[in-house]
DNA sequence: CTCGGATGTTAGTCACCATTAACCTCATCG
DNA sequence: CGATGAGGTTAATGGTGACTAACATCCGAG
């Protein structure tokens, strides 16, 4: 065969994969300096220094997660504003991208909020700007259904909706997902217009 | 003077509450196990074991925090509830309750709903039967003025709520303090009334 | 004036933890 | 076959941090 050898490339994104895993579930539930390198090697069945083999460390790893999550969220975000020209539309899209995160990776969303102060400044400053550029992404969609409100209220608003959206993990198991989605998308949307209205 | 000594009781008050409000910033910024108890002392201006003097430990200070804050809201909102008769009114009080912590105790707010985990086993089922109270007061109100809509609901959104308000604490300084409140209280009433109706 | 308790201080002690070193296994490729 | 490199393993190593001990200070009460 002239392809790469398939079994190995795979095996190492999966168990890299598995790692980043489970290390945001441990990060999320005791936070990044509560998790030690140890736990989180125990968690995918494998001891302690065997994570070097895959990450330069535990600040690397942090930073990794993050920038990944960061992209994501942004990649959807423009996504989803350049494919609908129409911005009631879209905003209901931006919506939907920011519920299914919190709904299905609920571990990724506490730790993105979290433990940004825990990112070594290089790589911090490109996750700062990532979710400063999703934001922006909410706000220009905002801007354009309501011209006249302020950017500073608008982004305000988008900083709470953030919070209602993301209460989810917390609340976990309330409701059946099923549920739990109409709900805050409706709640969202109700709370976008209130902050809007009259002005 | 028969009175007890007043300067050693008024000293000592003031040096925990000044460690406790310390600590409180320094695990909203940096997580709990971010932070060292020399931390702590330094930012009193004493030097580390010194905390030793008025608190068990670590543990005993996160937990002394924790019970004090979910006692204070707990409290804030039984009188609200109990004094006036009418629940669209105490509704409104109740939002301004939890506006006026966030907005006026960002740290402690942040604190209350991160670290929870930290806390040992006597103590955190006290807290969180404190926190089940306040939920449960908002649920009260809130089935009041809507008794078809399920409690279930009626909780998942109050949850959301709590996301919506105590997300100040991290988009600080978006906008003046005056402004803020009255649009998290409208976002707030708002996002409650979408999640009632047709219910 | 002096005794005692409240508060601090500095120097351990001991555990934990990130990271590194040295060493093993084993599949793949030439 | 045999070299090689990926991925693990178990023992250091070094630093940090919670907590304790032993020793000051100072102030208010008797």
């Amino acid at each position: 065969m002239t392809t790469a050898s398939a079994p190995s490339t795979r095996s190492r994104r999966n168990r890299r994969a598995e790692i980043l895993e489970a290390a945001a579930e441990l990060f999320a539930a005791r936070g990044f300096h509560g998790v030690s390198i140890e736990d989180i090697g125990a968690a995918v069945g494998v001891s302690g220094p065997a994570l070097y083999r895959h990450f330069d460390g535990k600040d690397a790893l942090l930073s990794e997660m993050l920038l990944d999550v960061s992209s994501r969220l942004r990649e959807s975000a423009v996504a989803v504003a350049t494919s609908s020209p129409d911005p009631k539309r879209t905003l209901d899209e931006l919506l939907d991208v920011q519920i299914t995160f919190a709904l299905e990776q609920p571990a990724l969303i506490t730790v993105h909020d979290r433990e940004l102060g825990n990112v070594p400044e290089p790589q911090r400053r490109q996750i700062r700007r990532l979710q400063r550029l999703y934001v922006e992404e909410w706000v220009t969609v905002l801007a354009e259904l309501h011209p006249s409100c302020p950017a500073a209220r608008l982004r305000a608003a988008t900083h709470a909706v953030f919070g209602l959206l993301n209460s989810t993990p917390h609340s976990a198991g309330e409701l059946p997902a099923g549920e739990m989605r109409p709900l805050l998308h409706a709640m969202a949307r109700a709370a976008i217009d209130a902050a809007v209205r009259a002005h």
